[in-house]
DNA sequence: TTCTCTGCAAATAATTTGCACCCAT
DNA sequence: ATGGGTGCAAATTATTTGCAGAGAA
């Protein structure tokens, strides 16, 4: 199967390597809509589809109740807030995950991702108001 | 807000700590349909959520489709097939994960998950049978 | 020209919610 | 008895798909 560059693939590709974020498709169709006004939500959804098979992107596995794509196609980490369910990248060297000695069962390893989950400041501000008021 | 142990209740925490599985609320529905045929199944979905909330389970936010639920609370790791879904325990040792020397953005954490990808074993399987035939 | 891609609308899938009755405490 | 819980059906939300026409190679 061929993959042609169409425009909408190639503006889809282009907002999401624009955005930093890990963004949704309804996310990046909004944006992608302000250049595109006639472009479908379905398309957004099939290219990142698309895109991330040809591993030109990535879908990340982190839930929420949304998928979520990042244009970064390198493994890395992230910090995911229980209560707003922002994403965020964490640096952490490779040195803080050694899989060498870990039994993985007769699976044939693609990635490995360390997702650490915490409330982010934002919402920790939130909280403290909240319960000022109580 | 008072939690009241009914029977509904009592059967899901049952049927889940039964299984050693992580199960959607579909699946864990029809297990539960066969003790008790007029279960519903957004009883099960809002058991699901106020037991999580109450800690007395625990709701995975690794992705796929579906939300998987555990009857296990410590933090622990999984494995996860990109191919069938199917979600594994992995079990590693404490010392390949450590976070003392990361910066977490002032996120107050509340745990972590190494998460492997990979494709298991019965997948690979299944994939070289395709292979063959072409 | 050829075959993938697109927009639209309709279909699915997963989850949530309103409501009247039920039942654990 | 009282207020949380349930079943049912309808509503939402997220995603996918069929189809006919458009456009990249």
């Amino acid at each position: 199967m061929q993959l042609r560059m169409t425009n909408q693939r190639e503006m889809i590709l282009r907002e999401l390597k624009k955005s930093k974020k890990h963004l949704s498709a309804d996310e990046l169709y909004e944006r992608v809509k302000k250049f595109m006004p006639r472009i479908s939500l379905a398309t957004v959804y099939r290219n990142l589809e698309i895109l991330s098979d040809a591993s030109m992107i990535r879908k990340l596995e982190i839930s929420g109740r949304q998928k979520r794509f990042d244009s970064e196609l390198e493994d890395h980490d992230h910090i995911y807030c229980v209560q707003c369910h922002r994403i965020e990248n964490l640096d952490i060297g490779d040195k803080e995950v050694n899989l060498t000695e870990v039994d993985t069962r007769g699976y044939a390893i693609t990635g490995r991702r360390l997702e650490v989950t915490g409330v982010c400041p934002k919402c920790q501000k939130k909280n403290s108001k909240k319960n000022a008021k109580k």
